[in-house]
DNA sequence: AAAATTAATTAAAACCTTTTAAAATAATTC
DNA sequence: GAATTATTTTAAAAGGTTTTAATTAATTTT
């Protein structure tokens, strides 16, 4: 087979640089089958309207030159470059890691390839990925960024749809357009679940770790709910990671008067503050419950294991991916796809107490 | 700004379909200039051919315009999409999502972007992939798939190469070949050291965990030196993630003979291992030390916190991705860089018995 | 002032596909 | 056998940029 094409080029382009492979195109098929370049198009493209013969015959030709179509020239005619581009801040994350997975695989099977866009919570990164965006290099793009710097950007976002590039956003507020459905999940509500069933475990003072306006809204409603107060000094509202979590754990664990239970804004959080604790022999669950929110593969396996709320993050990913990919296509959205809010679920493991 | 670029919309254009937006070109913002086409582009690319004024003079008008260059178009006419393939096994799994990370970092910082590929360990994934590289969409592609399966694709991927699409493998051996540069750790040592270890702790009956051949080997000859032999039963030899880890976990608690210490392929069974001993109250260190391999973020933070051995992953990346960008730009690589070999280090924390 | 040189601009080709409208060929009908 | 219809093929345009070679305009030299 290969073979083939290194006689090939000789015969046609005779003097070529060493190492100058040139792929092979329609033109070549159209002149070796002795037809017509468009013929040749239509031929591989299985159109009815070209001769059973002459398609079989070019389809052989096209075999034996080990033709592959040239993408940047289709993508140029068809407008499409069939790549979406997810915006997240970081690959590094079990959430979004899995969140692009589930992305990828859906957009895949749909014959679409994504570019991966990790923004490392720079909103400036954010802005070149949108220039991108704007230059046609994809189809379309799913943003699932958060924070306050990027709400900066919802302008050029809304600009950018209307450039006919649509948009979905994963977890995302902060605009209510009707071009850009949201694809969310209850985090409000996985808070107060969170909260209100520690409650219900008995404990009276809680903590709440993380920077998320709506997930603590969610915990106070708990707390609120059940008549209890929330002090100031129990509130580690602030930009974390694990590290970070580390360091709550261990101010936590300097305090005379500790709180009974954490409220983490997620699994990692969680995971740093527990660390913490148990480096500075505070036993969790027996001294304080702590729990998570997103149930990542390792709040399983993490030791304790960790109680959590349950994002479908996977779901999430796969209905943002088949509504951008309807989009694409020219669909219209149902209004329920245009805002689609999952459901959260406790998920009762080790690091709280057992009721 | 925007107002601009709907006038313009009428004038140009009249009849134009609600919501079907046109994209600015290189020929509106001529026609506005009262200048050619050619000119523009050379002003745009700041060609020093064309006069100062006539330049500041295009420049304001596509500012005007909100022009943003035709990605797609100029990708056909350079061949160049400024874009690299990155395969992967999976996304979730804190070794490849750095890996992708340090990658994304780098070539991100040149003006390149990625496309995440990612085979969840299917071979025929990799092969859609193989193909979708050879239409063109990349100007290259780095290859960080393990496993036996993927050997067979080593000739399509030389094929790729002598179609000049550059290549750089990671951590993937099996490949001889002068265009394909590999950039790894030496896992072989690895697994060496992590064994060497143990044994100097004292220990003296060893089990492995994961299916690698170079690792297994690495453990083996770290048991050799000492004089100490392997059982069959001692080596868990399977395709594992932290899943199967546990299972193994299992199988050792079960044991009446339990091995006194286990090194695990990499941090991700190592947790599994320790999870599952720790549920069937094996202690760990005490009773059994456990050792990783990669040294991922959680390592540090699971408790015990994971005694391993260091793979400069991000640091593989980014020279995986020097490589790769060199190569595209015609560069030759220096002999060290056709076989980059990086460096291990053992982590001594918590999962192991203390000397 | 004509000739030669330099600077600025442009026409046109190239990149490779898809797709439409027109042309050529084959098959059918009267 | 001419006219019509159906089938198959093709020429050509379109997509938007880059780039080279050629043209035009401006400047300098003789």
């Amino acid at each position: 087979m290969y073979e083939n094409l290194l006689l090939y080029k000789y015969v046609n382009l005779n003097v070529l640089k060493e190492g100058d492979y040139m792929a092979v195109t329609l033109n070549d098929i159209a002149r070796k089958a002795g037809v017509s370049l468009a013929t040749v198009s239509l031929a591989l493209n299985n159109s009815d309207k070209v001769n059973k013969d002459t398609k079989l015959k070019i389809k052989r030709i096209a075999d034996k030159l080990n033709y592959v179509p040239n993408a940047r020239a289709r993508a140029l005619v068809k407008k499409s470059t069939k790549t979406i581009g997810l915006v997240i801040p970081e690959v590094v994350n079990p959430f979004f890691a899995e969140l692009a997975q589930s992305i990828k695989d859906y957009v895949r099977s749909q014959d679409f390839n994504v570019i991966l866009c990790s923004t490392d919570y720079q909103s400036e990164e954010e802005l070149r990925y949108i220039n991108m965006f704007r230059s046609g290099q994809v189809d379309g793009a799913i943003f699932a960024c958060v924070g306050d710097m990027m709400a900066q950007h919802n302008e050029l976002i809304i600009k950018l749809v209307e450039e006919n590039i649509p948009v979905v956003y994963v977890d995302r507020d902060g605009v209510d357009h009707d071009l850009i459905p949201v694809v969310k999940s209850d985090v409000y509500h996985a808070a107060y679940q969170a909260a209100d069933y520690l409650i219900s475990l008995g404990h009276k003072e809680l903590a709440f770790a993380g920077q998320s306006v709506e997930r603590l809204n969610g915990f106070k409603s708990a707390l609120m709910k059940h008549g209890l107060d929330l002090k100031d000094k129990n509130v580690y509202y602030d930009y974390l990671k694990m590290e970070g979590g580390y360091t709550v754990g261990e101010k936590i664990a300097a305090r005379k008067n500790k709180p009974e239970a954490v409220v983490c804004l997620n699994d990692e959080i969680a995971i740093g503050v527990i660390q913490a604790l148990i480096a500075e022999k505070v036993k969790v669950p027996e001294e304080i419950s702590v729990i998570g929110i997103d149930n990542i593969k390792m709040a399983n396996f993490y030791n304790p294991s960790l109680t959590t709320v349950n994002i479908p993050v996977s779901q999430m990913g796969k209905k943002a991916a088949e509504i951008l990919l309807k989009r694409i296509s020219g669909q219209t959205l149902s209004p329920k796809e245009k805002f689609f809010i999952f459901p959260t679920e406790l998920v009762i493991r080790d690091s709280s107490w057992k009721a």
